[in-house]
RNA sequence: GGAGAGGUGGCUGAGUGGUUUAAAGCGUUGGUCUCGAACACCAAUAUAGUUGAAAAACUAUCAAGAGUUCAAAUCUCUUCCUCUCCGCCA
């Protein structure tokens, strides 16, 4: 949710900011409501603060006669400015976040690469793919999840269990050296948590709902965003740092399984979600630490990847800016994305109500997050990135302490 | 799943239709006193919206929503949440 004010004030500016990532704007039809709304809830308050007056003590029945027709008028006005309100909400709701200055404007194909990480592995044999070797190591069951549960599940067996289990460990040990608090949340959250996450309207239909309402929990982000929703923060506090595990379920629905073997995109899979709720002039200072520990975390692994800047229009709506970490995967040719370090600004804590005092007045903090990480497309690049000539493959030196050896074969 | 009790400011807690502008206490902040502190005393202490240059005024909010009434924290209905007891149960 932008700023009303904000966008009666610098209509142009908004304007031409939101051009980046949509096609058109239309900012003065909500002025124009909003104008409206405000004449209307001037003529009210005016009604109302006469009932008030009238109805102290006890009136005489001539003036309880007139107060009646007031009051009867007061109602009619009352629903009228409810409608529009809601109007106007909706119309806000979906303009998007307005995208930071140095973001390109545009889709996808205008998203810039700003660094790549270690040597591109080369290879003096026929590498497999990650699917091959999970199978031919006994770290992944495909087929016997398939069976149980369906596509676009898998099983992690033996040491693929270990390595899934030791790259939590050390993602969880990284963020506490970090001054971060961790979370375990539930992985259920209600309809409402849903709208302020900002994953519905959006993508009803990719989360997993059960019989009680509540859908099954598709990111942390979506538990940590509403964690301090309608509460005003001390802010001697912040900034507020959070990590939180959890499984994360994704219907994925229409998404391409061919080109997406094994674990690259499951219905499954686990993530470590950082989080942080700063003041108004620290977020940038916070996502520039956000970014170097999420770099740190994948170069610390060995890996081979690369940081984009993602264009306005591929960044998610509520994101001023955004970077995502992407991992080379060798049998894909491709870099798939293991992190999004997003700042969104007071966007989300807005629509949240999140705020902070600070000598005497309510700010909205802001809010940033990024994934630290998801295991489920690391393991592929491990796998990968690190086989060697007889099918073995060498596990990080960070992961070794979690494992209990050096190389899985 | 059944039965019962409850939800009031940062916290405790009074308030069953009309000077409630929500008592009182605690906490917090500022001041007086003091060499300094404690005590004591005095004062301030919610959020949002509208009007206004400002001072300020007005409106709304007692879990949420709807209703009754000239007037609702208070009466009625619905929903949500918390607690207690019972039942069921990986």
């Amino acid at each position: 949710m932008l700023d009303i004010n904000l966008i009666r004030e610098k209509t142009k500016e908004v304007e031409k900011a939101l051009l980046k990532r949509i096609d058109s704007v239309n900012l003065e039809s909500i002025i124009k409501l909003d104008d409206e709304r405000k004449i209307l809830i001037t003529k009210v308050d005016k009604m109302k603060a006469e009932r008030n007056k009238g109805s102290k003590g006890k009136p005489d029945p001539e003036e309880i006669k007139k107060m009646k027709t007031l009051s009867e008028e007061i109602k009619k006005l009352d629903e009228e400015l409810k409608n529009l309100e809601e109007k106007l909400k909706e119309k806000m709701g979906e303009l998007p976040n307005i995208p930071a200055d140095d973001v390109p404007a545009g889709g996808k194909e205008n998203n810039k690469v700003i660094k790549t990480f270690a040597e591109k592995p080369k290879f003096n044999f026929t590498p497999k793919d990650h699917v091959e070797l999970a199978t031919s190591l006994n770290l992944i069951d495909y087929k016997r999840a398939a069976k149980m549960s369906g596509s676009g599940f898998w099983i992690y067996k033996g040491d693929g269990a270990l390595l899934e289990w030791a790259l939590l460990n050390y993602f969880i040990e990284f963020h506490r050296n970090n001054g971060y608090t961790f979370i375990i949340p539930p992985f259920l959250l209600n309809e409402d948590s849903a709208y302020v996450s900002g994953h519905l309207p959006k993508f009803r239909d990719d989360l997993y709902w059960t019989q009680d309402g509540n859908c099954l929990n598709a990111t942390s982000e979506m538990m940590l965003g509403n964690y301090h929703r309608d509460e005003i923060l001390d802010e001697n506090n912040l900034p507020i740092k959070y990590y939180a595990y959890s499984t994360c379920f994704r219907r994925e629905a229409g998404s391409y399984r061919k080109e997406e073997r094994g674990m690259v995109r499951g219905h499954q899979f686990n993530k470590i979600e950082m989080f942080q709720f700063t003041k108004e002039d620290q977020s940038w200072i916070a996502f520039e630490e956000m970014k170097n520990s999420v770099e740190k975390l994948v170069e610390d692994l060995g890996l081979h990847f690369q940081t984009s800047l993602l264009a306005a229009g591929d960044a998610s709506a509520a994101m001023a800016k955004t970077i995502d970490v992407e991992v080379w995967i060798p049998s894909m040719n491709i870099y798939k994305e293991v992190s999004s370090i997003s700042n969104a600004l007071d966007y989300q804590a807005r629509r949240g109500n999140i705020r902070y005092k600070t000598e005497n007045v309510n700010k909205y903090v802001h809010t940033l997050n990024a994934s630290g990480l998801a295991t489920s497309r690391l393991i592929p690049a491990i796998l990968e990135q690190f086989q060697q000539a007889d099918g073995s493959v060498l596990i990080p030196k960070v992961l070794q302490k979690f494992m209990g050896k050096e190389i899985i074969k």
